[in-house]
DNA sequence: GCAATATATTCCTTGCCAGTTATATAACTG
DNA sequence: CAGTTATATAACTGGCAAGGAATATATTGC
């Protein structure tokens, strides 16, 4: 669970990130919406804020976490000559321009 | 396992996939170069083909395996707001401009 | 059909991760 | 300070996935 790909493998985490993508939550706003309980919830934040995917900071009693996108720019990164792949794939009107470009 | 985020969230599939990104490749030239005994690699690539992220045809006893890259458009995809934040982020000029754009 | 090569599959074991329950910590309210 | 709310942590459990060893399947060439 150390990388970046094997953190948002995770299908609730994923959604946290979603959530959090609109605006910063606290935790109980996200049991709200999650369908988790509040202990489960609460693990995946730490999993994700050791992944540096999102930050904290005190509101009174609540945490609100925010949305800390950077670590994804690695998939990013991974996948950039997959991309070009599929787009290539998918177009077939480039292959007929491949040699014109 | 049944998500394309949790298949290529295995470090072994995504050498598999970086190394078929060069060429179709026979399970023993993938074994060469994976520090993965036979049986692991076939068993990984199983659930690439599973998840749509390999072809396989017959060459006399070998097995051609070669990338199909389309299911990868999914992780793209879910990507995509967040590319924009990271970007922002990472480019302080941006946001001087911003009014601008 | 037989030996050899290439790959897949099965069985078994081990370790790890997610979920649950219960409890601890911390901050605010009165 | 006592009670309440909000969140984190610990202990336990179940399940699943990865790895290894052995074996099965399939194809080729003789």
């Amino acid at each position: 669970m150390s990388t970046v790909f094997e953190v948002v493998s995770e299908p609730t985490r994923r959604h946290i990130l979603d959530l959090l993508l609109q605006q910063p939550c606290s935790v109980g706003e996200l049991v709200e919406q999650l369908d988790t309980s509040q202990p489960g919830t609460s693990k995946h934040l730490r999993v994700l804020r050791g992944a540096g995917l999102v930050r904290v900071h005190r509101d009174a009693q609540r945490r609100l976490y925010e949305l800390a996108p950077e670590p994804l720019a690695e998939i990013d990164a991974w996948l950039g000559p997959y991309r070009m792949l599929w787009a290539r794939r998918l177009d077939a009107l480039e292959r007929h321009l491949d040699g014109a470009s």
